[in-house]
This record gives structure tokens, C-alpha cells and sequence, in this order.
DNA sequence: CGGTTTCGTTAATGATGACTAACATCTCGC
DNA sequence: GCGAGATGTTAGTCATCATTAACGAAACCG
């Protein structure tokens, strides 16, 4: 029986090869619109052969949010304390977190939808590292504007999450390259509107 | 039929009642992780109650669907016919946007992430409504300035929603009379930078 | 009052799906 | 060349769930 789709060595890849496609499909049909079957297929191997890689459904779903939302937090932490002023940190922050929304739409989508099937150990982990990840940018932008008061910075930073997780949906309107510099001034301009209104 | 006495009697909002807890069920779980038990249950009926009112759950689905992007689109429609200059309608288009997305978060949250699950007839005339819904917006930004290509106001069209759509992940944070004039702010400036770059 | 409609109820029924078991195969290190 | 571990496979098992069946009771209509 030549089973071999690829004969290449796929040592650590697996794992990984699994979680890409698994968030592509729980990013178009939600977690559980989507079978351990259809996750198996979409890289070639079938149903139960998963369990080799990964504890089990849910399991899969945590390790997958856990590694976005450290990701993130990360990136954030690297950019926060690299930088200079305020204003050249948040533009970073604005830079990193559209190469995400660009680069990996489905793990942002899964990212801000499936949090609620995520079992209870992992989950306080990763609601964690969204609010540490959400503080950073309230941080940033409470130096640029200290009067704001947190509440509203909070909800500034949610409506710019918004506004560039949008991607997904406007998949196909604009190649990368002119998305780019669109969502950078959109968003900047939100944010300054937010910081600076009466 | 002098009512009054006991309202016991729901003529006909078990319909809409039914419909607006599964909202918020589909919105907090996703259209599968939802059961037909739980919507039920929700209105104090159990189970296959339900299908005294709709033929089954996806035809509950799809006729939420079609009753948002109705509204929205017939919205939309009254206000851009109604109005002046441009610049009014599409600060009318955000005010209306605005407060569909404050008081019905869950209808929101549903529209924009289920329509995969809708069966094909109804699918296609949701899409219609929404392609129609994003035109009317598309229509207003190009009037504002028409040298802008349609398809970069589409894609700034989508920001703004995601913008104004992520009111459900900042619940609480700030009250919906602050909420909304700064979502309004932010949408606008967001607008305006998105129509007015290089 | 009978009869029909309306709106519920509690059992099936039949699929689907997550997970487990039992059984190959391939690649190594030795 | 050989056992061991890693990685697959197919065939159960056991829940859950959408949907249907069969049946009750209140309101409405004459």
C-alpha cells in the first residue's frame, strides 16, 4: 500500500499541519460544525488518526488559542518595550496586530469566537493573555492621552480590534498590499477620534 | 377581543420570543452548539415545541437572518432617500448602524457569522440583502468622493461594520450613551481617513 | 354541547459524531 | 534484522440531537 501522499519527512509537522487546517474550518463552520472526520481529511488522514497528535477535540481548540493569544501577547510585550514614544509604540501595535489579521484571518477569527468551548483549565489562561494583550494597548494609549478615562480606552481598543479582525469579510476586495495602508490610517484615525473627542 | 386580563395568551409573539432567545443562544454558542432543547427551554416550553412554529432549525435560522437583513437593508433604503447632502446621509447610515448594533448585539453577532448554516433558497436572498445593504453605504462614500475606487469603499464599508459590530466584546465596559457617540466619533473618523489617504 | 384548531407534552427513530480498541506498518537504534 | 515507538487504519461504542409520532388539553366557533 503506497498511503504516502508526501514522502517528505514530516517530523513536528504534523501537529502543526492539523491546527492550520482545523482553524481554517472552525473558522468557516465553528467548532462544532466541524467533525475530528473533516479535520483528518483536510490533511490526509482520517477520524481517529488525531488522537496521536492531540488529547481530543476540545484539546486541539485550546492549544490552538493558547498559541494565537501568547502570540499576540508576546509581540505586544516585544513592541511595548523596544520602543520609544508612545506614538511610535502604537503605531507597532497597530503594525503587528494587521500582519495577524492579515497573515492568519482564520486564527483570528476562531480566536474571538470559540473562547466559550475552550474547557475550563485552559480557558482562564487564555482570557488572561487577552486582557494582559488588551492592557498593553490601554497602557500605550492612556501615555498618549492621560485624561482618557481606562473604561473608554478599553472600549476604544475593542472597536479597533474590530475594525481590523475585519479582514476576513473583505477577503478579495483589496490585494494585501493596499489593505495594508487602508487599515493602518482607518485606524489611526479611530483611535486619535477616540482619544481626543470632547 | 378585550384582551387585558391575563397575557397569557401570546397570539403571536411565542414567534418573535422564540426567535430572540435563540439569538442569544446562537450568538453565545453557535448555531450547532445549540440545541433545539435549549431554545426551548429558553421560552419555558421544551423541545419539540418548536416545531409548531418553524419546520425545523434551520428554517428558525434562516428566517433570523432574513429579518436583519431585511431591516437593515429597508433601513438603509428609508434613510438615504429621505436625506440631503452626503455627508448627512452617511452620519445617518452610522446613527442607524449604531443602534442596531447596541440593542441587538445578538442578531448582530448571528449575521454576520451563520449564514453558512442557512439552506441554499433562503441563503441567497440574505446575501442579496447584504450586498444590497453594503451598495447603500458604497453609494453614499462614493458620492462623498468619487475619485475613491468602489472597491477600496467597500473594503473600508466592512471596517467600519467590524468597528461598530464589536459593541458584543466591550459589553459593560462603557454605557450605550457613551458607547454611541463614541462609536460614532470613531466610525467617522475612520470614514474620512479611509476616503481621504493619498 | 360537539368539533376543530392551536399549542403542548412525552416517547420513539435515525444520524451523526467523539472517542476507544484492536490491529498494521514504517523507521530507527542497536 | 529486530523489537520498540510513533503513526495509521478500520470497526465498534455510547451520547447527543434533530425530527417525527401519538397523544392531551385549552380556546374558539357553530
Amino acid at each position: 500500500m503506497t498511503t504516502a501522499r508526501t514522502p517528505t519527512r514530516n517530523r513536528g509537522n504534523r501537529r502543526t499541519e492539523i491546527l492550520d487546517a482545523a482553524a481554517r474550518l472552525f473558522a468557516a463552520r465553528g467548532f462544532h460544525g466541524v467533525s475530528i472526520e473533516d479535520i483528518g481529511g483536510a490533511v490526509g488522514v482520517s477520524g481517529p488518526a488525531l488522537y496521536r497528535h492531540f488529547s481530543g477535540k476540545e484539546a486541539l481548540l485550546a492549544e490552538m488559542l493558547l498559541g494565537i493569544s501568547s502570540r499576540l501577547r508576546e509581540s505586544a510585550v516585544a513592541v511595548v518595550t523596544a520602543s520609544g514614544g508612545p506614538g511610535e509604540t502604537l503605531d507597532a501595535l497597530l503594525d503587528t496586530q494587521i500582519t495577524f489579521a492579515l497573515e492568519q484571518p482564520a486564527l483570528i477569527t476562531v480566536h474571538d469566537r470559540e473562547l466559550g468551548n475552550v474547557p475550563e483549565p485552559a480557558r482562564r489562561q487564555i482570557r488572561r493573555l487577552q486582557r494582559l494583550y488588551v492592557e498593553e494597548w490601554v497602557t500605550v494609549l492612556a501615555e498618549l492621552h492621560p485624561s482618557c478615562p481606562a473604561a473608554r480606552l478599553r472600549a476604544a481598543t475593542h472597536a479597533v480590534f474590530g475594525l481590523l479582525n475585519s479582514t476576513p469579510h473583505s477577503a478579495g476586495e483589496l490585494p494585501p498590499e493596499a489593505m495594508r495602508p487602508l487599515l493602518r490610517a482607518m485606524a489611526r484615525a479611530a483611535v486619535d477620534a477616540a482619544v481626543n473627542a470632547r
